[in-house]
DNA sequence: GTTTTTGTTGATTGACGAGTCAATCAAAGT
DNA sequence: ACTTTGATTGACTCGTCAATCAACAAAAAC
């Protein structure tokens, strides 16, 4: 029955695996026979693609984040003025993949586990970066030498949503982002 | 040796042996014989008075909250125009008792916490219900229907620059609370 | 046709941790 | 004196889970 070329397969499947679970039981203590049986396979061959179950669960964040990052970069590249620049980067960050009860919920318990594991910390670094250098290069021709202290306030006020869709009733991009958007709008009023 | 009334004695000692615990583990994973270990007694005494674990993280949890709300009435009781209001329950949200490194620690885990766990989930409520409240109620006089609205939003921001202080650099409260009062100020003039 | 490589698992090990229990010690009450 | 009650623990049970291993199946390579 074994086929070949079926690594790439078994490790999305288990990091998928990851991540549902990582929904339904609303935290990082996840057994690795559960993820593998919800994978299909066994919790060997979990250990076999993946090492240790850290492994796991770090390949599992390096794929929301890349998608997430898929998303901006997307967005992006459709947007001319500074101002629609912003608009793409709410727009990715509040879009409906990353906003899957799932996938909120294994963001949040990243940014948890990331406080004591050096990979983690450092895979949600690069986001937190590049979220920033995001914000500043699209606010800087807006609202100069602000920038940067605006970029932090909407950094947080994204972050900020986003847990409260979490725990509160069923998300809501749409909402999330026209807040931000409201926010923004003030800040580009005052500095005109 | 043993004195009578020892037990709230107990109880407090876990109760901050617990935050401490967390704090330094960086996870709710943390086991009950080092709680009890580094409050001075031994597991099974940790069991006699709190029963379960659960318990043991869920009066934690009530603690800090209690700390908090303690925090915001003071706050609030020398406040007395609207916009003093607000600006005391920023004051006390940022307040240095709940800001230090192990006490944000256990914020941010209880609050993924509270996604699998109902007793936790409702004292956050709680939390989020009286702070929504507070907010409402003081910008109501301000910005009229618009309360509402501005409310969620600061609430949003507040917990987000909390998380942000969590995982990025040192804690800073008064960086933090000047970033909502910026916020703040834009609204209200937008609405004046 | 044999060897190597890749895919896969059941069974097992070893560690660790929550919760229980029986027992001990000392003060307070009678 | 003696009995109840609160404080306290070491030792033990029981379950769970990550990680390992030996073994097997099938395709590819030689």
């Amino acid at each position: 029955m074994p086929k070949l070329g079926m690594e790439p397969i078994r490790r999305a499947a288990l990091v998928k695996a990851t991540i549902a679970e990582i929904g339904e039981v609303g935290s990082l203590d996840v057994t690795v026979s559960r993820i593998a049986r919800r994978a299909g396979v066994s919790s060997a061959l979990a250990h076999h693609y993946f090492g240790a179950k850290e492994d796991l669960l770090v390949a599992a964040m390096r794929h929301i984040l890349a998608t997430y990052g898929r998303g901006v970069r997307a967005a992006l590249a459709g947007a001319t003025t500074p101002r629609a620049r912003i608009a793409a980067i709410l727009h990715a960050s509040f879009a409906a993949d990353n906003f899957e009860p799932a996938v909120i919920a294994a963001w949040l318990n990243f940014y948890v586990h990331a406080q004591g594991n050096a990979a983690a910390r450092r895979l949600l670094n690069v986001y937190h970066r590049r979220l920033r250098s995001n914000l500043v290069h699209a606010l800087r021709p807006l609202v100069g030498e602000a920038a940067a202290d605006h970029a932090e306030t909407l950094a947080a006020l994204i972050d900020g949503l986003y847990i409260r869709q979490a725990l509160d009733a069923g998300p809501d991009g749409q909402r999330a982002e026209a807040r931000v958007a409201a926010v923004l709008d003030r800040m580009l009023e005052i500095a005109r």
